[in-house]
DNA sequence: ATGAAAGCGCTAACAT
DNA sequence: ATGTTAGCGCTTTCAT
C-alpha cells in the first residue's frame, strides 16, 4: 500500500509537505502543490485515516447502536442520524443489540476499542446497564427514544407520556370503556411511559386499566392478543372492546391475530398503536396511531452529538419532541 | 486514555505480556494471567483497535453503500449483510450514495482511508463510475443488486430479468395488452435487466412494449405516472391498461398518482412491481410483485466476502437468486 | 514464559 | 515555505 513517504519520494518532497498537502494546503508554494498534487494522482494515494487518528485521538467516526433494525421507527432514526453525520464528515457505525443486555455491551466494546468519537443508543433495559462502560471512557453519547435514571446524558425522544395519554383519551371520546394495553418490553422508559399515560388516562376517567406486556415485536403482538383471545373464548376474561400496541410491530401483529379469530377491527375492537407506518400508511390509511418525529429525533440526536464535541462541559439537554394523534378508521365505530 | 503500558506498570509485567493476555492468553503463565486481568479491570482497559489495525493492516471492518437508505429493498439488504458480519466479529460502516457517483466516490474514499478490510456495494450507474478506486487499492469488494460491465468481481443479486419476463407474462395472461412500464434509473443494471424481460415477452406475444424511466423512487413513480395521465386526459396518448413499477418505491407512487386522478385499480388500470412491503403485504396484500430474495442477498454478499478474504484469488461468482411471482388484486380483472 | 527493540503511517512541535 | 525529530498505542521479531 501507498503510503505518505512513497508520495514524498515520488514528488522529491518531505513527508510533512505531503501532510501539509491534505491538511492545510494554503501553507505550500503553488509549485509544490502541483508536483505533491502530480504524485498523489499518479500513485493513487489515499491517506491512511487510521495512523493519523492514533496520533490526533480522533476518528470522525460516531456508532449508532439500535434495539432493532427491522423496525421502521429505527429506520427512520438511522437516516436522520445518517444525514446530519454525513454533512459534517462523520461516518456512521451501524450496529444492533436485539434488546439484549450482551450484544449491546459487546457491540459498544467492538466500538470504542475502535476509538469512535461518539455514540448514538437506544439503551436496553436491565439492571446492570452498558452506560457505566461509555462513561468511564468519557465517550460523548446522546440517548435516543429511552431516558436512563442515574445517568446525566443527553436525550432525544418523542412525548410518549403524553401520547399514551391522547390515544386513551380518543378512545373513551369515541365510547370505548374497556381499553387494554398490548406489547412493549418492560422496563423501557419509553413503554413506561406510554403505559403511563394510558394509566393516567383510564385513571381520570374512573376506568380500570389492563395490559399484557411482552416484547416490542410483530411476534409478542401475534402472541399476546392470540393468548388474549383464546382466554376469552374459554370465558376466563372478557375480551377488550379497544386495544392500544405499544409500537406499529406489535400493532401488526395484533392485527393479524385478530383477523385469524375473525374479529374484526374496528366493528368488534378498535386497535391503535405508537409510531406510523410510512407506506402502508400512503397505501391505506387505516390504523390510528401517535406519530412520533422519528427521522428529526435522529437528525437532533446528531445535532446534539457535535455540539458536545465542541464543548464537553455544556450541561446535558433532554428534548422531548411533540407526537401527533393519526386518528384513523381503526379506531371509529361508526362508518 | 489507559494504554497497555499503564496496564503494564499496574500489573508489573512487561507491554508484551498485556499483549498476549488479549491475543494468545495461552501463552501466559496461570498466576500471570490473573494478575493482568486484574489491572485490565481494575484500570476498564479497552484495547486500542485502531493502533492495531495499523500494524495487522487490517480493521475487522467492512462497509455497505447503497443507493437509497429509505428504501425497504436495501433495509433488508443491510439486515442480511450486519447479521452475518456480526457473527464473523466483523463491524459495519453504513453509507448511502443517494444513486449519486460524487456522493459514492467521497464515501467510499472515507472508507478505504479507514482501511476498511472489504466493501459491499450496490454500485450507482455512470460513465467513470468508482470501482476503479477499489480495484486500485485492492479492496476486496461484492457487488449487489447490479452487475458492472468490464469488473470482474463477484456478484449477488436477484434474476430481475426472469422477473420482468414472468410479471408480463403473468399480466398478458391476464388478458392485458397495452402493459407499459415505469420509473427506474437508466443505465443501472437491474432495470436494463427487469426491462429487457419485460421486453423480451411483449415481443414474444407481438406486442409493443413502452416505457417511461425517471428515478427508482417514490416521487419518480407519482411524476411519471402523472404526466402519462395528463397526456391522456389531453388526447396526445392513450392509457395503458396495465402498468410495470420499477420497483416498489414506483409503483407505491404510482398508484398515488392513479388514485389522485380518479384511476381505479385493478378496475381501469393493472398495477404491477417489483420488490415486496414487509408491512403493508401483511396489512393488505394488495400489489402484484416479483418478490426477490433481499435479506437472502445481504447475507450471501457478505458470505461471499468472508470467503474473499480467506482466498484473495479465488474465481469470481455471480449468484443469481431466484424470485417469486407474487400474484395479488392489483392485477385481477375479475373480483 | 516473558521481555526489549523496532516500526506500522502519520502529525505536533519545533527548527531552518 | 519546508524539513527534522519524536512519538501516538500497539504487535512483530528476536532474544533470554
Amino acid at each position: 500500500m501507498t503510503t505518505i513517504s512513497d508520495v514524498a519520494v515520488h514528488a522529491g518532497v518531505s513527508v510533512m509537505t505531503v501532510s501539509r498537502y491534505f491538511n492545510d494546503p494554503t501553507k505550500l508554494a503553488a509549485a509544490t502543490f502541483e508536483r505533491v498534487k502530480l504524485a498523489v494522482d499518479e500513485l493513487g494515494y489515499v491517506p491512511n485515516a487510521t495512523a493519523r487518528s492514533l496520533i490526533r485521538g480522533r476518528s470522525d467516526t460516531i456508532a449508532l447502536v439500535v434495539a432493532d433494525i427491522r423496525h421502521p421507527f429505527f429506520i427512520a432514526i438511522a437516516r436522520g442520524v445518517e444525514d446530519v453525520a454525513q454533512a459534517a464528515k462523520y461516518v456512521l457505525f451501524l450496529g444492533n443489540s436485539h434488546e439484549t443486555l450482551a450484544r449491546e455491551r459487546q457491540y459498544l466494546e467492538t466500538v470504542i476499542s475502535r476509538r469512535v468519537d461518539g455514540v448514538i443508543l437506544a439503551p436496553t433495559h436491565g439492571k446492570r446497564h452498558n452506560l457505566e462502560v461509555l462513561r468511564q471512557r468519557g465517550v460523548p453519547t446522546v440517548l435516543i427514544d429511552r431516558r436512563l435514571p442515574d445517568y446525566d446524558l443527553d436525550v432525544v425522544r418523542g412525548d410518549t407520556f403524553t401520547g399514551g395519554r391522547i390515544l386513551t383519551e380518543h378512545l373513551l371520546a369515541e365510547g370505548y370503556r374497556d381499553i387494554a394495553f398490548v406489547g412493549g418490553t418492560p422496563g423501557v422508559s419509553s413503554l413506561v411511559d406510554r403505559l403511563g399515560g394510558y394509566e393516567r388516562a383510564m385513571a381520570a376517567a374512573g376506568l380500570a386499566p389492563r395490559s399484557m406486556l411482552g416484547r416490542y415485536d410483530q411476534a409478542s403482538g401475534e402472541k399476546l392478543v392470540g393468548a388474549m383471545v383464546a382466554a376469552a373464548r374459554r370465558g376466563e376474561a372478557s375480551l377488550p372492546d379497544a386495544l392500544i400496541a405499544a409500537n406499529n410491530m406489535v400493532a401488526l401483529g395484533a392485527l393479524l391475530a385478530l383477523r385469524r379469530h375473525g374479529i374484526r377491527v374496528p366493528e368488534d375492537m378498535a386497535v391503535a398503536g405508537f409510531d406510523d407506518f410510512d407506506i402502508a400508511s400512503q397505501l391505506d390509511p387505516f390504523l390510528t396511531v401517535v406519530r412520533q418525529p422519528a427521522y428529526e429525533i435522529g437528525r437532533e440526536a446528531m445535532q446534539l452529538l457535535l455540539r458536545r464535541f465542541e464543548d464537553a462541559d455544556r450541561p446535558t439537554e433532554e428534548r422531548v419532541l411533540p407526537v401527533e394523534l393519526v386518528v384513523r378508521r381503526s379506531t371509529r365505530r361508526a362508518p
